[in-house]
DNA sequence: CTACATGCAAAGGGTTTGCACGACA
DNA sequence: TGTCGTGCAAACCCTTTGCATGTAG
């Protein structure tokens, strides 16, 4: 259960590096940012990240910590859990099946496959918590988003009008 | 890539069975509702169920759409996508890695298994988009929340404090 | 020095709640 | 008929944006 990352020194040496290769700033906050989110064990949400930098770097604004993880997203740094934008999605097929989710529109779409059905629950993950379901999900961009890629957008909004 | 679900008709019939047996009320916009999740494809959020029963129930609103939502969720008829609360995670863990998510704090956690590092992307996958990334999503509920499990809360909440 | 990043405060959008009316059992 | 469900509108909370100030390069 141990993960196989490079240590959070050598991690935040090459994050200042990627930074100063994509040609924008490297301040205080965004590297106190990326340290808050890169030595947590599970996920947090941007209220918690914003609350552990603030120990560090007391000045530092809410607002700040978003428009940083949206860059750092747009950089390959980090990434979002789940299904993109901030709206909750529903699933009535209580089936076993698996999804595919698109990166750009959150649309997610459901597939089936009997092997992914079988797959065993590893016993360390039992150690965690009492199994529900499980499933695979794949991430990816869908068809109807690559046909339309006309304009890359330089920014990703996290709330937008799109998805149906 | 045919859901292999009983046919809407089967599933209403056992829906509103169920609400009978749970001892709430069928009406007419549980029914529709319900049904407006169950025959979608894809995974609509709030918005989208809400404009597709108005087609057909004018007068609905969308805050009777929510509370029926989880109140289908409390009654296993629904799920929802990704982890349940509302707010963003954010994840930046760049290795191959799978996850464990809390039903009930939404708190995510990673595991490392080889064998889900090298899941072969069924071909039917592929005609939905380019891919991305593949991981095992497993869902339960975690040791922390088990052991404070004294009071089944009657209704769980979308956006709560909970979550470290 | 100059462009880019930050902090502030206010707006925005999705979700939830209190209350009085309406409808299932 | 009584109780539970609904609709309305306002509250709430998370996230985003405009603008003036601060700072890395």
């Amino acid at each position: 259960m141990q993960p196989r990352t490079e240590g959070l020194q050598e991690r935040m040496k090459r994050f200042a590096e990627g930074l100063r290769r994509s040609g924008v700033k490297v301040t205080h906050q965004r590297l106190e940012i990326f340290r808050e989110v890169a030595k947590s064990g599970d996920h947090p949400d941007a209220e918690t990240i914003f609350r552990g930098v603030r120990g560090r770097v007391p000045t530092v604004s809410l607002d700040t910590v978003y428009r940083t993880l949206w860059m750092l997203i747009d950089l390959g740094q980090l990434d979002t859990l789940g299904p993109p934008h901030g709206r909750v999605r529903f699933d009535a097929n209580m089936n076993p099946h698996h999804h595919f989710i698109c990166l750009k529109c959150g649309r997610t779409h459901d597939f089936y496959n009997e092997e992914f059905d079988r797959l065993r629950i590893p016993g360390a993950v039992k150690s965690l918590g009492s199994v529900k379901t499980a499933q695979v999900e794949i991430r990816g961009i869908c068809l109807r988003c690559s046909k339309q890629a006309k304009t890359k957008p330089k920014r990703r909004r996290l709330r937008s009008k799109e998805g149906k």
